[in-house]
RNA sequence: UCCUCAGUAGCUCAGUUGGUUAGAGCAUCUGGCUGUUAACCAGAGGGUCCUAGGUUCGAGUCCUAGCUGAGGAGCCA
């Protein structure tokens, strides 16, 4: 069994007989020969076929429509056509599953994006998504590879949480429990310790805080799975079902962090441009003609790194009427970011030290009192695609901020044990693979880089 | 969730100030063509104009509500 792409790769094809399996693209010819373009998923490019109608079943030929799956035994050759250096000659077919013509609903012609989301199902079979979906598992592969080779350990955190601290937004919750019908306390309220787990449980948001248990005994971990946020976020960069990616590092101080983030992104982007130029290269064509060139730069350049509170002056100084006014202590928004990213530097840049009530519970405190050692990477296009820290190792400093932001303490003894116990200095931060997927791929909304997207209002497929 | 825009053939879209029988390209079907490249040429079929109300002699077009989608914002990765 050999597929497209390692047909086309070997160099001494021409004159051997082999036998490929895919779906038709395009059928065209006339009523002595046909061409078929033949795709498998394999690769970009397509095979053509060319049957001589005089061998096969009339009816056959007929049969074979854009989408049908066929099995196609032949000689290889040199083509005398223009678009492709070999094609096959047909000897032997096998219609593995026709495509009615009237009712198969990809054509040849291009189809909006908006209406390939209406059929998931079928949408990987088109160039775009293959393209799509192959970097997408590039990347994914790379980024295993990175810590691989960099002395990170993959831990597996839950997916199913009873905790309701992780802090990152609204959670699904898990139950089994009838939902006509459930048992319910004195109070009316519901009574969660007749669940299934004998209390309330949720899907996670984020796997940090047993990230950082494991960072605590290995020393250098990540994770790398499905988030859930339940967020009425209706934009082409939210999803309420994504993945994502949490290193987690004992012994990293703020700016071992930044520097991880800044070599990992870099190598992912490098890898992906090592090894999938010819994806890259149809999008490039296609929806963005400015996409390798911008990947090229982000390799090529530094990182900016500044604290919030310089960003701040920056934002003051620039002139521009924002619609949201810039003043110390407020959260930077999309305008704020963009600005400085697309306008000021013309580059990624890191954000750090921000205002202590605008960032979460675990962050480290800063000596001046009022900043945490926070740090966001924000990207061209995209904004924000890496928030992280470092983490607050003091037990005391830790279970007073606890308090002071009035979160339930009894749910998060475990976590606070690991400052009890052996505490270190560490750091991590989580970075949204849908969204790196989208810078890399150029694509525009992100619900075309994630195979069945699930955003509020839709979980078909 | 808020703001803006859109919804007409299988797909992508046009449709004038409200006015006769709602159009085009592609796709599909039929025929033609001796090597095509999103093949080409000719012909044919194909419509609940998103839904429900309303204004009007008359609504694809105007008004109201809803549904769906997109863009922007918020939340964030």
């Amino acid at each position: 069994m050999i597929t497209i792409k390692n047909i086309l790769r070997s160099a001494d094809i021409v004159g051997k007989t082999t036998e490929i399996k895919g779906w038709v693209r395009t059928k065209r010819g006339n009523k002595n020969i046909t061409f078929i373009a033949l795709n498998d998923g394999s690769t970009i490019h397509n095979i053509q076929v060319v049957i001589d109608n005089t061998k096969f079943d009339e009816n056959l030929i007929k049969q074979i429509s854009t989408g049908a799956c066929i099995a196609v035994k032949g000689i290889m050759v040199e083509s005398p056509g223009k678009e492709q250096l070999v094609e096959m000659h047909a000897e032997n077919i096998v219609l593995y599953g026709n495509a009615d013509p009237e009712t198969y609903p990809l054509q040849k012609k291009g189809h909006s994006l908006e209406f390939l989301r209406e059929i998931a199902h079928l949408r990987p079979r088109t160039n775009t998504f293959g393209a799509v979906l192959r970097i997408r598992h590039a990347i994914a592969f790379a980024i295993h590879k990175y810590f691989n080779d960099n002395g990170f350990y993959y831990l597996h955190t839950p997916i199913i949480t009873g905790s309701d601290c992780e802090g990152a937004g609204e959670m699904f919750r898990v139950t089994t429990l009838d939902a006509k019908n459930p048992p319910l306390n004195g109070d009316g309220s519901v009574n969660f310790s007749e669940d299934f787990f004998g209390k309330e449980t949720k899907l996670t948001v984020s796997g940090q805080l047993e990230g950082e248990l494991g960072a605590l005994a290995l020393s250098r971990i990540y994770t790398f799975g499905p988030t859930f946020r339940a967020e009425n976020s209706n934009t082409p960069r939210h999803l309420a079902e994504f993945w994502m990616i949490e290193p987690e590092m004992a012994f990293y101080e703020i700016n071992d962090n930044m520097d991880l983030a800044e070599d990992f992104l870099k190598y992912l982007i490098r890898y992906a441009l090592d090894n999938c130029m010819d994806d890259l290269g149809f999008l490039c064509k296609m929806y963005d003609e400015e996409l390798i060139a911008r990947l090229r730069f982000i390799l090529e350049n530094n990182f900016e790194r500044i604290t919030y509170t310089k960003a701040i002056e920056i934002l003051k100084k620039s002139g521009v009427q924002f619609e949201f006014p810039v003043d110390w202590g407020i959260d930077l928004q999309t305008e704020h970011e963009r600005y400085l990213v697309e306008k000021y530097f013309k580059r990624p840049v890191i954000v750090t030290d921000y205002p202590k009530d605008i960032k979460a519970f675990y962050m480290k405190q800063n000596d001046d009192g009022r900043t945490v050692r926070g740090m966001d990477v924000l990207f061209p296009k995209i904004g924000e695609i890496i928030g992280g820290s470092q983490r607050e190792e003091d037990y005391e400093k830790l279970k007073n901020r606890i308090t002071e932001l009035q979160l339930p303490e009894k749910d998060l003894w475990w976590y606070l044990e690991t400052r009890k116990f052996g505490t270190a200095p560490h750091s991590g931060f989580g970075l949204g693979f849908e969204r790196l997927i989208l810078f890399v791929t150029g694509m525009s909304n992100i619900r075309d880089v994630i195979p069945f997207p699930r955003t509020p209002k839709n979980a078909e497929f």
